[in-house]
DNA sequence: AATGCTGCCAACCGCGCGCCA
DNA sequence: GTGGCGCGCGGTTGGCAGCAT
């Protein structure tokens, strides 16, 4: 079988994302879904392959993810997952709503894997170098965020504006490839809330989520779309994700729990219909709602949610 | 203050699988 | 049954941030 190349490599864009980008994904599929990730890009207008789409989307925009540390439940998890599944990240991911294949990847190639070869280390607290720790938790605690994301934070906010109104003529930042990712003009930001890998079905909130990620990267990336959204914990996430799945019907919606898995960090699934199994109705439904609860207490979201 | 080093993570790459004509 | 196509997965890498010297 031949394979098709993964996309017509000519005059695609590659590398980070610029809110701009993102926020023509966002919109796009918001309205329309992403049945076909390969005709995507071209219909919303954007310079990059379906696949750098689809990843960008799985990974970082979808409403559900969780962002912020692992909690040392959710490490004992992926720790006990690996053993059984070996590197299957998709699975373990599976198990692990609001968490993505890649994330998790990247958490235990970075921690876990690391914490197994020294057994010494033990809690999610020692899994992270003493020197990452430290600098993660005085941004916290002041409050504040690394310097890079304060500028995407300011440059998003700009940014916003004129995407709100036009979504798909924005994307002349082709330029922009191959500019190192600091060098400031639009830098790539996420939204942090939080999620399942698998087919954003599933939704997750985890206090814990919000207790250790205060990592300020987390928060501030939120800020870097909608404003300052410090105020804003797992809590509210659940609430607006409850909202949706009040509107949906009974037991396809009932939460699904893996008994393996400790229920403090589990994995409520609340199933929300996104992706490619959504209309373009429930979509707006769900992101009408999010807007809307947000721009109750935030007032700055209003904007948007218009 | 400058430079080097390390850790981390977002994004890319390539392959395998499943679906469909 | 075969081949084309698209998607998802896992491995790898580029480059930034922050700490150490």
């Amino acid at each position: 079988m031949g394979r098709a190349p993964c996309c017509d490599k000519m005059g695609l864009k590659k590398g980070p994302w610029t809110p701009d980008e993102d926020q023509i994904l966002i919109n796009y599929i918001r309205l329309h879904g992403h049945s076909n990730w390969r005709a995507l890009p071209k219909l919303a207008g954007l310079l990059r392959c379906g696949k750098s789409c689809r990843l960008r989307w799985t990974n970082y925009l979808r409403p559900d993810i969780k962002r912020g540390n692992f909690t040392p439940e959710e490490e004992e998890t992926i720790i006990k997952l690996h053993e059984m599944l070996g590197n299957r990240w998709s699975a373990i991911a599976g198990k692990l709503p609001g968490r993505t294949d890649n994330e998790i990847k990247n958490v235990w190639h970075t921690h876990l894997k690391k914490r197994l070869l020294n057994p010494d280390q033990t809690s999610s607290g020692s899994a992270e170098p003493a020197r990452k720790r430290a600098r993660k938790s005085m941004a916290s605690e002041k409050g504040e965020a690394p310097k890079k994301l304060e500028t995407e934070h300011l440059n998003c906010m700009e940014s916003q504006d004129h995407n709100n109104n036009n979504d798909n003529d924005n994307i002349n930042d082709d330029e922009d490839s191959g500019r190192p990712r600091n060098q400031v003009k639009i830098e790539p930001v996420s939204p942090q809330p939080c999620v399942s890998t698998s087919e954003m079905s599933s939704v997750t909130s985890t206090s814990s989520t919000s207790a250790s990620k205060n990592d300020s990267r987390g928060k501030d990336m939120m800020g870097g779309y909608f404003g300052d959204f410090s105020d804003i914990n797992d809590d509210f996430w659940m609430e607006v994700l409850a909202i949706e799945d009040t509107a949906m019907s009974s037991e396809e919606h009932l939460p699904r729990c893996d008994p393996n898995i400790s229920s403090d960090h589990l994995m409520i699934e609340p199933v929300l219909k996104f992706g490619s199994e959504v209309d373009g109705d429930e979509m707006d439904f769900f992101w009408h709602n999010l807007l809307t609860r947000t721009s109750n207490e935030l007032p700055e979201f209003s904007e948007i949610a218009l």
